[in-house]
RNA sequence: UGGGAGAUCGUCCAACGGUAGGACAACGGACUCUGACUCCGUUUAUCUAGGUUCGAAUCCUAGUCUCCCAGCCA
């Protein structure tokens, strides 16, 4: 099995390892809170294993919280989706919560906000808000309705919620700074009014609260001590902390009844930031995904292509291996885009140890040894893994028919190829050392047939087995072999940046029109009966996945993962 | 011209006033019945300018560059 290591020090494990030192928090509570809007993709896979794994490590919580306060935008689809993507990457959350469970605290906690008056009605639109704002240089003005009694607000949010009110005709504000060169604390809104059914509370509700409110006061309920978010919400702390300030959740009596009614330990928390994570050659805005999806452009979003979670696994990487190119990627605040080769480079090591070896030949070339019967048919025991015996063996049918990789055969070779040339020597696989004798070409003078001779001193256990010979390439027997669709997969986009929208150029623009190859290959017989989602080595080739969703016994279907590293193709 | 944040090899991350180190990438070599794996070696970095200090990536000052913010999205 892979090694998982330790995980390696950042500046947010630090602040956790000091708050537990300190006394501050006697264990702590994460959450990894996503909207329902979308499926998961890699960069989530940073905040999943931050939040989660600090958890793990310390003896701690987290909770897997959907942050559903939009429900115009969210669907019990993606709920469903982010559960099973979780799960999949290895993750089990301490509780399962909504945001929309706690509605009923947030409207007392608005309440409480009015009557203290922290917070107003404001019956200004969404373009008279806008212009009331200000700008990044200039500071707002004031709503006219910035100063009415706590008891006009009461009454007015009490009709708001009674559903007396248009869509957009009203909000309840925040009475913080208009002048406040930071842009969230010019008097936010809090709620909104959206006569849109929820999918979790139904038609329940008409008014629903604003993200950096709702989001503050889940953290406090459920007692997040840490609230770990990526860098765009750094000037949305002061917002965080004003709410939080303003509303003690954990000290209010008229919160008692119904926190206990959810079973929620409150306490303050503290939000910390940190940077996404990027990937060169890839989009992740979810606006483009998406778009990808519904232009056709991809099957799906479980394409293999797509950087998705589901895309990922469907592609065959294994949660291990995103795991330790996340662990390794690190914490910081420094933005960064990390090249595509770090989570190769963990698939290969994850696989490299685990994958058991098969032959296929891809792109195949017929290739007759023509001193054995033509009707020789033998079965050699082949060991599963080079390294690790407790892979075992399998049997694999040999015969005097075989194909090999077209590309392993060459008439005029360059200097240094180690494969088979006319008139030259090459290993067999785990058969023996065959001799080139002859080339037989079409009318088109395509080469389509090679005929060798084995030498059979040269077969495994025989005296001239030891021989030196340069290479060694992998085949199959045409008449023990069976065919399947495989799918060649290359990266999605040409260029290291696809976001670059220089020139007048979009990411539509860099779209490689080779991601996707599909050929019929041939694989030995063993391949028959795999499992979907099982995965191996194709010798020389590359790591294999039998797809999750099409693979079938009578129609068997693989996905290359990746290829192996190639120091040959690179000298090219 | 506002507010917030960040600048260390090609990339990502360390170094917490005391020899700038690791991973990936690249390059060279060894090994090899996978041109894989493994192993060995090499190249490459502290944004700039001042200052404090025996000593600065780290502290101070000034500047430069990059990212985020003007949703009744999250």
């Amino acid at each position: 099995m892979s090694s998982e290591n330790p995980a390696p020090n950042h500046f947010i494990r630090q602040i956790v390892m000091d708050d537990l030192d300190s006394g501050k928090h006697a264990s702590i509570a994460t959450r990894f809170p996503p909207e329902p809007n979308g499926y998961l993709h890699i960069g989530h896979a940073k905040s999943i294993c931050l939040n989660f794994g600090l958890a793990q490590e310390f003896g701690g919580r987290c909770n897997l919280r959907f942050d559903d306060t939009n429900p115009a935008k969210e669907e019990q689809e993606y709920v469903d989706a982010i559960k099973e993507d979780v799960t999949w990457l290895g993750f089990h959350w301490a509780e399962l919560r909504h945001a929309s469970d706690y509605f009923e605290l947030f409207h007392r906690c608005a309440l409480r906000l009015i009557q203290d008056g922290a917070a107003y009605v404001c019956d200004l639109n969404a373009e008279e808000v806008r212009a009331y704002r200000g700008t990044l240089t200039e500071p707002g003005r004031p709503s006219p309705y910035r100063d009415r009694t706590i008891a006009e607000n009461l009454d007015l949010f009490a009709r708001m919620r009674a559903g007396e009110f248009d869509d957009g005709a009203r909000t309840l504000r925040a009475k913080i700074d208009m002048s406040s060169g930071n842009i969230n604390l010019r008097d936010p809104a809090l709620y909104r009014i959206r006569k849109v059914a929820h999918q979790n509370t139904g038609d329940a509700w008409c008014i629903y609260p604003m993200y950096d409110y709702a989001h503050a006061l889940s953290d406090a309920f459920e007692g997040i001590t840490h609230s770990l978010c990526t860098l765009e919400f750094e000037d949305h702390r002061p917002l965080y902390d004003w709410c939080l300030d303003r509303l003690p959740v954990w000290a209010m009596p008229e919160l008692a009844d119904e926190l206990a009614r959810l079973e929620l330990k409150p306490g303050r928390s503290r939000q910390i930031e940190f940077s996404r994570l990027n990937l060169d050659f890839l989009v992740m805005s979810k606006r483009k995904l998406l778009a990808l999806v519904t232009d056709g452009l991809v099957s799906g979003w479980d394409d293999a292509r797509m950087p998705t979670l589901r895309g990922i696994r469907r592609r065959g990487y294994t949660p291990e291996a995103l795991r330790n190119f996340v662990r390794n990627a690190g914490v910081t605040k420094q933005q960064s885009v990390l090249e595509y080769s770090l989570l190769e480079n963990e698939v290969r090591n994850d696989l490299d140890v685990r994958a058991e070896r098969r032959l296929a030949v891809i792109d195949p070339l017929r290739l007759t040894i023509t001193n054995l019967p033509a009707d020789h048919d033998e079965l050699l025991t082949l060991s599963n893994h080079p390294k690790d015996e407790s892979c075992g063996t399998r049997q694999v049918g040999f015969s005097s028919q075989l194909v090999i990789e077209r590309e392993d055969f060459m008439e005029v070779p360059p200097k240094g190829f180690h494969r088979l040339v006319p008139g030259g020597e090459v290993r067999l696989r785990s058969v023996g050392i065959v001799k080139c004798e002859e080339v037989i070409k079409d009318d088109a003078g395509n080469v389509i047939e090679l005929r060798c001779t084995l030498d059979l001193t040269s077969r495994p256990g025989g005296t001239g087995s030891d021989r030196k010979i340069k290479g060694t390439i992998h085949w199959v027997s045409t008449r023990h072999a069976m065919q399947a669709e495989v799918r060649l997969y290359d990266r999605l986009f040409t260029v290291a940046d696809p976001d670059d929208d220089h020139d007048g150029k979009s990411y539509r623009d860099y779209l490689n029109p080779l991601s996707v190859r599909t050929v019929t290959a041939f694989l030995e017989g063993s391949l028959k009966a795999v499992e979907p989602e099982s995965r191996f080595q194709f010798e020389r080739l590359g790591y294999f996945v039998a797809d999750r969703l099409d693979h079938r016994a009578d129609r068997p279907v693989f996905n290359r993962i990746c290829t192996l590293r190639d120091s040959y193709a690179k000298a090219k």
